[in-house]
DNA sequence: ACGCGGATTCACAGGTTGTTCACAGGAAGA
DNA sequence: TCTTCCTGTGAACAACCTGTGAATCCGCGT
């Protein structure tokens, strides 16, 4: 207890799954091909889903030392997780941006997209 | 489930067969001839089949003893393991690297053996 | 002591990922 | 609209990780 990640965790959002302890991330039950960093982000995230979390907890929680302003490192593998999981499903959004506040975790189909009554 | 080797444990995995507490490892029924290292990591890697395994839980469930940062041990074993397997049933990969995470068991088809560039 | 097979360690090459930078594009407030 | 700050993005380079052959060490039987 009290330590954040135990080997069984297992975050489920929607069609993503994360299971920080395993090292895998997935997707429909398709494995994500994450690097190191790519997981730990995204398992940072998906632990705070829902929620605006700033870069700062983001970088602290992920690099584990002190953030410096105009750190980039936190948007870089946002996009490369975006990227990723853009690919994985196409149609969804996943990570939001929260424009002077941070970032937020949260699977919605993308407005271009028309919804239907099972995506839902 | 107990101690992890019992003699009469088995473990199935395609064409391969492992057998810890017999000291056994076969491809369709063909005996491999391996050292008893190999034998073990082989036996960790089975236990363990189908998810990502990091070098220190390899380390520690084989040599018995802590693992220190810049051990290549596993490595080199996983190596002379690959060199077996594939010449035992050429054309199969058996242990997939994680880069930065570690190694995984889980027997499948060589991408080059039923698919060409063009296929795709 | 010697030879042998296996275990362990070493060193280097090559490949992958992590980090930082620079600039483009966009959002919010005056 | 103008200005400023924030975020998106591609790319360069550094740092790290893995593959691999080979040297060295070790235990055992002769």
């Amino acid at each position: 207890m009290g330590l954040a990640s135990h080997a069984d965790e297992i975050i489920t959002l929607g069609h993503l799954e994360v299971r920080p302890g395993e090292f895998v991330a997935s997707v429909d039950g398709r494995r994500l091909e994450l690097t190191v960093r790519e997981l730990q982000l995204l398992s940072a995230l998906a632990r705070r889903s829902g929620r605006i979390v700033s870069r700062e907890e983001l970088y602290t929680a992920v690099w584990q030392r002190p953030y410096r302003a105009h750190e980039r490192s936190v948007d870089v593998y946002v996009k490369r997780l975006r990227r990723k999981l853009e690919a994985a499903l196409p149609g969804w959004v996943f990570i939001h941006t929260h424009y002077g506040f941070g970032y937020r975790l949260s699977p919605s189909l993308s407005q271009l997209f028309h919804t239907t009554a099972t995506d839902r």
